[in-house]
DNA sequence: ATGGTAGTAGAACTA
């Protein structure tokens, strides 16, 4: 299969961050890209610009909030759209893609926004369905990537503030809880094989902080997991600051996986 | 300090 590479970008709009994912897919040719928060209803896709640069789309939306979204050199064999429990299925927040060799679980788990919200409690409850939903479509013996928009940073060097932020829905002890029973069904952290204990590696930079990528005002909320078997086969894992460096940024920024089947 | 910005909207919500 040879080298293969894998990556995930919240785009905060596919279509108002075409100026910068056409021509990072071009240059940079991964084999998928997972999105999150398209936010565009699915007829409205811009699949033309995905397809002239020889990638297919599979995504579900819808006009406002959320969206997944995974452009792949390859026709995934199967997609599965959403859970399939007694919650709601949040089709616009996780799919499935099975490939030949590998599962791709692409995933935008909800913010939560506060700690007194509702939306946490479901939050901490979306990971425990996370874990029953990887047990029910994949086996931790296979090559499986869970990667996306996780919404936690999981370590005091994966935020800038870790003092002032902890207790914020994204750096706090309940959701580390909960993300580390995603984790034990199989999955580990394949950034941090490549870069264990490495400071200042941030994937999401507020809007509202002034030159935040530059004052490394950022937080590590994206990740690329994978199961035993695919993480013995990577080869490096970076942040390319890049795209969210460009003219009307996405505020999250693009995580690169590559593997050597 | 309780802001600050951006997206989708075409007012308020989400992040």
């Amino acid at each position: 299969m040879g080298l293969f590479k894998a990556a995930t970008f919240n785009v905060n709009s596919v279509r108002s961050r075409l100026h910068i994912i056409i021509p990072w897919l071009d240059r940079h040719r991964p084999d998928i890209l997972c999105m999150q928060e398209t936010k565009v209803e699915d007829r409205k896709f811009p699949k033309d610009a995905f397809e002239n640069l020889g990638y297919r789309i599979n995504a579900k939306g819808n006009k406002q909030y959320n969206g997944v979204a995974i452009a792949s050199r390859e026709e995934p064999e199967e997609i599965r759209y959403g859970f399939d429990d007694d919650g709601p299925a949040d089709m616009d927040r996780i799919m499935i893609a099975v490939f030949k060799n590998l599962i791709v679980v692409n995933c935008y788990v909800p913010q939560g926004r506060d700690r007194e919200d509702l939306q946490f409690d479901y939050k901490l409850e979306w990971f425990g369905r996370l874990r029953d939903h990887l047990e029910a479509n994949a086996s931790a013996k296979e090559h499986v990537l869970c990667l996306g928009d996780l919404n936690v940073a999981r370590e005091e060097i994966d935020v800038h503030n870790p003092k002032r932020l902890k207790g914020h829905v994204d750096f706090t002890p309940e959701v580390w809880e909960k993300f580390d029973e995603v984790l034990s069904w199989g999955l580990s952290d394949i950034f941090r094989k490549h870069r264990p204990g490495v400071p200042e590696q941030y994937t999401f930079f507020d809007y509202r902080v002034q030159k935040s990528v530059e004052r490394k005002l950022g937080w590590r909320v994206d990740h690329i997991l994978g199961t035993q078997s695919i993480c013995e086969r990577s080869v490096e894992s970076y942040i390319d600051l890049a795209p969210r460096l460009a003219e009307k940024p996405s505020d999250h920024t693009i995580l690169v996986a590559e593997f050597d089947f």
